[in-house]
DNA sequence: GTCCGACGTCTTGCATGCAAGGTCGCGTCC
DNA sequence: GGACGCGACCTTGCATGCAAGACGTCGGAC
């Protein structure tokens, strides 16, 4: 994405950006130790913004903090995958249904469409990047529509897991995209119907299969 | 809960926790602005800690940093209680159906028959402390044997939320802990026939019971 | 009376200094 | 040769100093 390097944003969210990416992309793997002063003097900081920055990511369960050794990228756990897409489908089911319960779902479906067309046209190119991104776009946007300011941002951290996942172990194939973006073309349909537990079961199928996938 | 004043456990620690205490207490009310000195200053540490301590908050969403201004204790939002119970019941919903699909429902069954035991003596003595912290208890535990540590920390943070609106808003009635304790009965009864529609559907009505207690 | 600007005070952002404690390697003793 | 102990290095925890920025207040101009 964008280079966060920009001089006025503040030398703690620069810090942090720039190591989360890191973990994200898998550039540190899991098991590494970091040292403050190390990482400042790559970023060009010292030590207090990158504390405050190794602080955050410890919150977000992708470093822990050993007293007086350093902090260590947290391993990707046996169970990662299962977990992340546990928590999504419980996540993004509870959204629907409340998104129904609303009597939004029609609404809500509406302005699925076009994400769905979009995906469609990323499978025809093979851009699997920008599929990927119109992906998660999709349910996140369903997740927002719920209104729920503590399951969105939960889920945002659950997103930024998954991509690690993706970046560690997935290796798209193209012809997984089509099968895909049916799916989300199920879900919209669903939504449309204003029909939860159908969401919630095309949902389980579809994250199912992308659990096989890895 | 226990005073952790100790000497020896890390400043920024004990900065955490006492704020934090106070903020789900409602002695720090919402909309509050504090500062790092006079935080510091009241507990006897140096603003740094200080800093750590609210980094931390803001992490949890009890805190915004509002930045060269001060920490602003995020005020309780209209809708946060149907967001709490809300994101609540889809975690154990989800947690219960992975117990069951693990076959590890009547287990899990019979760890909790005792903890409804207690409950209902609570009742009967009008413990109504004791009683919500089993109550807590009970919950935690069916979202801790699905053995999810991303749910299970996002579940505990819900909890501090819940706590806090105890403080806040509730003034729980004897008469409902009866209620209750059946409800906690109905939804072990569920696990152990592995059952995780009708465990969804009784927690939903809890839940719903719960709410408009508030 | 009202509006606008400057100043003073308060706040945090960040750098740095110092000390406590952990790790690893080397030398010595058995 | 192996094990134990000591020391040097490296790490963070925390305090503090300095500067930049936000807010409120007070004074002056109109």
């Amino acid at each position: 994405m964008s280079t966060p390097a920009d001089d006025r944003t503040p030398a703690a969210e620069r810090a942090y950006a720039i190591v989360k990416q890191q973990i994200l992309t898998g550039r540190l793997p899991g098991g590494a130790l970091l040292s403050e002063a190390q990482v400042g003097a790559e970023i060009g900081v010292s030590r207090t913004p990158v504390h405050e920055a190794f602080l955050r990511l410890a919150a977000e369960r992708l470093l822990t903090l050993e007293t007086r050794r350093g902090a260590v990228v947290v391993p990707l756990a046996a169970d990662e995958t299962r977990d992340v897409l546990e928590a999504r489908e419980a996540i993004e089911a509870s959204a629907a249904r409340r998104v129904c319960d609303d009597a939004r779902a029609a609404q809500v479906a509406a302005t699925l469409a076009p994400s769905v067309a979009t995906m469609r046209e990323h499978v025809a190119t093979g851009d699997v990047e920008a599929f990927v991104a119109a992906d998660d776009a999709f349910h996140a946007a369903v997740v927002h529509a719920a209104g729920n300011a503590l399951l969105s941002s939960f889920y945002a951290l659950l997103g930024d897991r998954q991509s690690r996942l993706r970046h560690q172990l997935l290796r798209v194939r193209a012809y997984q995209l089509a099968g895909a973006a049916d799916d989300h073309a199920a879900l919209a349909d669903a939504l449309a119907h204003g029909d939860p537990e159908r969401y919630a079961r095309v949902l389980h199928e579809h994250v199912a299969r992308y659990r096989g996938a890895l």
